[in-house]
DNA sequence: TGTGCCTGAGCAACCGTTTGCGCAGATGCA
DNA sequence: TGCATCTGCGCAAACGGTTGCTCAGGCACA
């Protein structure tokens, strides 16, 4: 008689209840009832009566599958591993965003570290993640030289990079356009008619830095000119004030900065106006990446949108597909990126 | 002569390296693999030669532990399950952030999920993380009443929620002082002459909401006045354009919007401007959060600051004490808001 | 030399599911 | 009636660790 009736409170299980309770209370074996509540019943030929019987009981039970036991016997986890520079940076937000969409459609959850680009910080949780069986890895931390990423390719799992590539091995990656977005951001600014152009980088070995430092030289090169540039370790709006302010003193005829993304743009701009002149009026900037709020700050800024939710999602896309098909052989698909032109750009005196 | 010579190159383990396999190498048993490797080699008494001997077995073979397993067999996942409206909402990446750093620290990771506001969605997640046996849950999308809550609670994993309350059970919460925040706010507006003073609040059945109310409420009655509000389903700067757009048609003589949080805010002052009016001049405004570059955006917000990181921090290491000892009773914890102002706010005309 | 204790490790059950296979009864067909 | 096939479900072996208990050998001591 320990059956719940309608209005009685039922007892809060001590301890989860398994299927070995629900078959018990259905009078069935485990397997019945593990086909059953798997939607198997017709390939394991059950009875709609005992189906009902059985559904019921879990029902009444309370019962909730365990996946920790599921995963160890069939290998699936459905957890997908993501590493970020810091998920309360605005960009990085909105990727994981996207890729956390795409991955509970199919059923997938999300474990999410941030490692403040820190490689044992990044060591220790991709470890965590290996430990608990993720069947993939969104890896956006990526160097050019990465031991962490090595270790994971090592290990056999799924990887997927976003925002930054690596030579590290093959594997898929999901990158912005870096070139193109660069090209568009400085032949704006020649368009305006700056000649004197540096360029407030990010750190030496990540391959957006590289692939846009290589754009910002080419694009110039061919206008017939050259620019300066210098790597931020942090791409932090400190970092940004601190490596503007040192290109201004050396080059106080700068007329255009062109950020490596819009945190270092926004120093930047602190940079310009703590020296006493205005942005864009004595010097423009133009960031990367359309962080949100871009369009709010004074002035709004001119910088090169990348979708952050789309890349997040196609990131997580291709990862679903590599799961699938681990033969898959890897590619690297680029984030068309779009000019936005705002306020923080204005023709060279 | 399988053994790995320096130089070459390990093959890469098809499966991945079990116990059995790293026993096999070292000659030994499985449990005495186990306890070396999880520092009991004293409490075993195992010697130190066998100690060192699995140890080179397990790194050469590069054994890396089944969490999986082992969550099976001790019931520890080192899983906590995290539940906000939206990661990249920037107000709650910052706690995020927080809590994920300290769960860090104790060597938990986290499976992040973001609900959009929508009850089916954190039900799907919850019941994700409750299958993958997540020892613990941060809540931050909390109703009045709340199915979803409940039926954690029910399942009697240790929850903690963190800036919504709910009268839904019997569990701690971290949450921002609304009362203190909005009184702060609702002053210093009084202090700055205003008398026509309206809400802009957010939904309402969050107990932010109904909170910041009440204060406000309170505060201008204490003064000898009455305020009007509305609130908002969805916390964007859309909903907050569009109500504030209604508030000032309603009631042309208002000289000061209180916005339930910063996003409201900035659509109030989009309304502001779209009805010809000017930011602080004609209206001022008071956002909530102090969500980051406030002070960057034009004009730079007057707002209750919460610090982020801390709630988010404090709701991890509160739900970690209470996984220690599921016995601990709940308990709230406030956290004290900040005023910060800055030129959303001037002296009523 | 006999007894008892300590040392160092192995044995085996168990955690909760999944799944290939087996089996008894029923049914169909000749 | 005899035999093959089908139906509906049970059996038991995994999955990879953890851990209480056992046990053989060695040593100290009387």
């Amino acid at each position: 008689m320990d059956k719940t009736r309608p209005g009685e409170i039922p007892p809060r299980p001590a301890r989860p209840v398994t299927l070995r309770d629900v078959a018990r209370e259905a009078g069935v074996h485990v397997s019945t009832v593990s086909r059953v509540l798997n939607d198997q019943a017709s390939a394991g030929r059950i009875t709609s009566e005992t189906e009902g019987r059985i559904k019921e009981a879990a029902r009444s039970l309370g019962y909730r599958r365990n996946s920790v036991a599921r995963a160890l016997r069939t290998g699936r986890t459905l957890l997908v591993g993501m590493v970020v520079p810091d998920v309360a940076n605005l960009y990085q937000a909105g990727i994981t965003r996207g890729a956390g969409d795409v991955l509970l459609a199919d059923g997938y959850s999300l474990i999410l570290a941030s490692t403040d680009d820190n490689l044992d910080h990044a060591h220790s949780h991709v470890s965590a993640m290996l430990g608990a069986r993720a069947e993939g890895l969104l890896y956006g931390v990526a160097r050019e030289s990465d031991t962490v990423l090595a270790d994971a390719i090592d290990a056999g799992v799924p990887v997927v990079l976003f925002n930054r590539g690596s030579s590290q091995g093959p594997v898929s990656a999901v990158l912005p356009d870096d070139r193109m977005g660069t090209r568009l951001a400085v032949e704006h600014l020649l368009s305006l008619g700056h000649r004197k152009i540096v360029h407030v980088a990010g750190p030496e070995d990540v391959s957006s830095t590289v692939n846009r430092l290589e754009a910002f030289d080419d694009t110039l090169g061919a206008a017939g000119l050259a620019g300066l540039h210098r790597f931020s370790e942090r791409q932090t709006e400190e970092e940004g004030e601190r490596l503007t302010r040192q290109l201004l003193d050396q080059y106080p005829d700068t007329t255009a900065v062109l950020a490596g993304n819009d945190r270092l743009a926004l120093g930047a701009i602190d940079a310009i106006r703590a020296s006493g002149r205005t942005c864009p009026v004595d010097v423009s900037v133009v960031g990367f990446n359309d962080m949100p709020y871009s369009e709010r700050f004074s002035p709004a800024l001119t910088t090169v949108r990348i979708s952050q939710y789309d890349l997040g999602a196609l990131a997580a896309s291709l990862l679903l597909k590599t799961i699938v098909d681990p033969g898959r052989s890897p590619e690297t698909r680029l984030v068309a990126p779009e000019l936005v032109v705002r306020q923080s750009t204005a023709a060279a005196r």
